[in-house]
DNA sequence: TCCTTCAAGCTTTTT
DNA sequence: GCTTGAAGGA
């Protein structure tokens, strides 16, 4: 067991100490990932049967590496055999097996949130109620907060908290959208995501058979990101470990970021008085990170009351300062942080691929993905719009859902006239009507529309029977084939696919091509993934692709690129160099977030998560004014910056000088040889100088030194006011050449980045 | 029934 | 700036 070694004292302990209640509290950055890793590995090795050791993650990719990593120390035989992966993709396993105790077909869908969200926003309709007081999203929200908190859709109405919140906020009948709700997934065979941890919840309370069956299946339980679980999350782990008491859980609470979720901090604070006779771990050495990014880590965290004590210190070396970048608008704040890549890339000989930008919100990836483009340098964006929500993606993967769960009511919506077939919303409406009247699904509508006398022409009844009949045949062959040529079949047999080559726009192109790599995607999993020596079926690639992110593609032709991420879908990663940017109030610290402590200390916790993702060094940055509907508006720096210990911060003066009043700026210290002193100007123009351009610069153009075309300086001439801050108004982002050929880089609003021969320009400096 | 056009509203964070 | 939904015409 030579990989004992290669840990530390605590960590070595907390790994062979298998048995009883184990809370390893782990900083950022401590190892925690090695500690399960090998704790895993210790249990195999110590003769425990891996298909009795459940762990529970909080991501597929975490899951996925933690199986790898295992892999390489016992091997993959044993490694296989684990019960390892999220939370949701475990228990769906598990509720799937038990799926006719809790009512449920064992093909039953998983409706990701825009579909649940869509049968939440057809529900309002259907009870005339106002969408704009009952919002779909944020019902969804109660729904889904409810269900975390194990609140059905019976005992919500009688919960008085619950009644007394939604009528506070003028929506007291949301009771009875969650009443519909739970019913129509239940017609429809479908759970959305919440559901998959309540029925688990369900299905052990009224089924103690089985709970004692799993109970004694899984001896030892491991759980990752304890300080993100949920109520029905922390009561599953509860019930499932009471019998052997082998439950180990890991986390920090200084890295609890989804309350939003319905997260818990308390389970992990609370550990201690669950077990009392717990054993505790704490990690708090940093092998990932400088000394100053440790430091300043702390300094930031340390104005939160919650947290659990601990010293998180850093062995490794002093490392930079943080550089607070201050740019004027979010354009430039990308066009900076882009240019600083550059500069780093090219001084310290560094790949794409130790540069990771974080941001706040999934908006704001856009600037950054401009500026990168224009520079062809290669990045990739998580999150967002992810591969299985494009509309081509969710149509072709409705029909797949029609085939194996025809009560599916949203993918039912989704396809019935997709490729159209005639059948619109009038006629859609009346099938639907009929369902909830005769309290059954739309399909069984359509499919005995005899039987229920819907009182169709004989045309719709012909088309709907067209339908009806397409995919009945293939219900029929989806046992027979494999999940690829079934797959095939439906995109070609629906017409599906031929609706899209019709296509000649690029974005046409970009659908066909979107659903051919969903095909082929589905055939390297039916090759990869054998069922009883057969090449799977669409059913167990459906059971996969609804649990399935974005984050799960891992193509290794990408692998050199500048990662764009959110900062909650970058825990857990580590990256050399770190940008957060967007520091500002109403935007990091969320507006949504600022209003209550707990909140407040929620977006510092985050904003600590941004920071220990660096390894070499953080910059962080924001712009003085943003984009916000389409408008520019004013933006004031984030509290955060404020926060961190200013010893830790670089290029203070920067920062400072910038929220100084403007007269003191050519005056302000700065190092000296940045400073240009011109010939013809009142004040220096140095780094980061604002200024407008005036009229000379279309002589500018003639003049070769500069980068300014003939039509940008017709453009300028014409507008010649050049106090108009959408001609001229620009800053100086970098000086080279001396005497009189000394030129300044400035980047215009307008134009982008623009050289200018200072000898001849005249500018304001504003 | 379908397609185009235009206005309104909107933005946390994710399994 | 972008997406979604409503309204109106073919």
């Amino acid at each position: 067991m030579n990989y004992l070694n290669q840990l530390n004292e605590v960590q070595k302990n907390a790994v062979i100490s298998k048995d009883g209640p184990t809370l390893v509290v782990a900083g950022a950055g401590s190892g925690k990932t090695r500690v399960l890793t090998y704790r895993i590995a210790y249990l195999l090795a110590s003769g425990v049967p891996p298909y009795k050791i459940l762990a529970l993650t909080f991501t597929n990719k975490a899951a996925r590496e933690m199986k790898e990593r295992i892999a390489s120390v016992v091997g993959s035989d044993l490694s296989a055999s684990l019960w390892m992966g999220t939370f949701h993709s475990i228990f769906s396993k598990i509720l799937r097996f038990e799926a006719e105790k809790i009512g449920f077909p064992a093909d039953f869908t998983i409706y990701d949130s825009q579909d649940s969200r869509n049968l939440i926003k057809s529900i309002i309709k259907e009870l005339n109620l106002d969408d704009s007081v009952y919002k779909p999203a944020g019902v969804q929200a109660r729904i889904s907060m409810a269900k975390n908190n194990l609140i059905t859709s019976q005992s919500y109405k009688n919960n008085a908290a619950a009644q007394e919140t939604d009528r506070a906020s003028k929506r007291p009948e949301i009771f009875r959208i969650f009443e519909l709700y739970t019913h129509r997934c239940i017609q429809s065979g479908a759970m959305d995501f919440d559901d998959l941890l309540l029925y688990t919840n369900i299905l052990f309370r009224d089924h103690p058979d089985i709970l004692s069956k799993y109970q004694d299946k899984f001896k030892y339980i491991l759980v990752d990101e304890y300080q993100d679980t949920n109520f029905a999350q922390y009561l599953i782990v509860k019930k499932l470990g009471m019998l052997h008491q082998n439950i180990c859980v890991v986390g920090d609470d200084a890295q609890s970021i989804y309350s939003f979720r319905g997260a818990k901090i308390e389970n992990i604070l609370n550990f201690k008085n669950d077990y009392p006779q717990h054993k505790l771990f704490k990690l708090e050495q940093n092998y990932r990170s400088t000394q100053t990014i440790v430091d300043a880590a702390n300094s930031l965290i340390k104005k939160n009351e919650k947290q659990i004590p601990k010293v998180v210190f850093s062995e490794n070396e002093q490392g930079e300062k943080i550089n607070v970048i201050d740019a004027y608008t979010d354009k430039e704040e990308g066009y900076l942080i882009v240019n600083d890549i550059f500069d780093q890339i090219a001084a310290n000989r560094l790949e794409f691929k130790d540069f990771a930008i974080l941001y706040r919100t999934n908006m704001q990836s856009r600037i950054f993905e401009e500026a990168l483009r224009k520079r062809n340098f290669p990045y990739k964006i998580y999150g967002g719009l992810s591969f299985y929500q494009r509309k081509e993606v969710k149509d072709m993967i409705a029909y797949f859902r029609m085939v194996i769960n025809p009560n599916d009511g949203e993918a039912f919506k989704r396809v019935i006239n997709y490729p159209v077939r005639g059948i619109g919303a009038t006629t859609l409406n009346k099938i639907e009507a009929a369902a909830n009247h005769f309290n059954t699904s739309m399909w069984s509508i359509a499919k005995h529309l005899d039987k229920y006398n819907t009182g169709f022409n004989k045309g719709t009844i012909n088309k709907i029977m067209g339908f009806v009949e397409l995919i009945s045949g293939f219900q029929a062959l989806k046992d027979k084939n494999d999940a690829y040529d079934m797959a095939r079949l439906v995109a070609v047999e629906s017409g599906l696919l031929k609706d899209l080559q019709n296509g000649n726009t690029i974005e046409e192109r970009t659908r066909f091509e979107n659903v051919e790599e969903l095909l082929n995607g589905i055939r390297d999993f039916a090759t990869t993934n054998y069922v009883e020596g057969n090449p799977a079926k669409l059913s167990s690639f459906l059971e996969n692709v609804a649990l399935l992110t974005d984050q799960d593609s891992d193509n290794p032709d990408e692998k050199n690129r500048i990662t764009m991420m959110t900062i909650h879908s970058a825990k857990g990663l580590e990256f050399p160099h770190v940008y957060i940017v967007g520091l500002e109030e109403e935007l990091f610290p969320s507006a949504m977030s600022s209003n209550t402590q707990s909140e407040l200390e929620e977006e510092r916790r985050l904003f600590y998560v941004a920071i220990t993702r660096a390894e070499k060094k953080a910059t962080l940055s924001f712009c003085r004014s943003r984009y916000k509907f389409g408008t520019p508006t004013n933006t004031v720096p984030s509290r955060f910056i404020r926060e961190i210990d200013s010893q830790y911060l670089g290029q203070k003066s920067m920062f400072e000088r910038s929220s100084m009043n403007s007269s003191n700026w050519d005056t302000a210290p700065d190092n000296e040889s940045r400073i240009i002193k011109q010939g013809g100007f009142k004040k220096p123009v140095q780094l980061g100088t604002k200024l407008s351009a005036s009229r000379k610069l279309h002589q500018m153009s003639s003049a070769a030194n500069t980068d300014f075309e003939a039509d940008d300086a017709r453009k300028l001439q014409s507008g010649m006011n050049i106090e108009h801050a959408q001609f001229g108004q620009g800053r100086v982002l970098k000086i080279e050449g001396d005497g009189d050929n000394k030129k300044a880089i400035i980047f215009f609003q307008q134009f982008g980045e623009k050289k200018l021969l200072l000898r001849f320009a005249k500018v304001k400096i504003l």
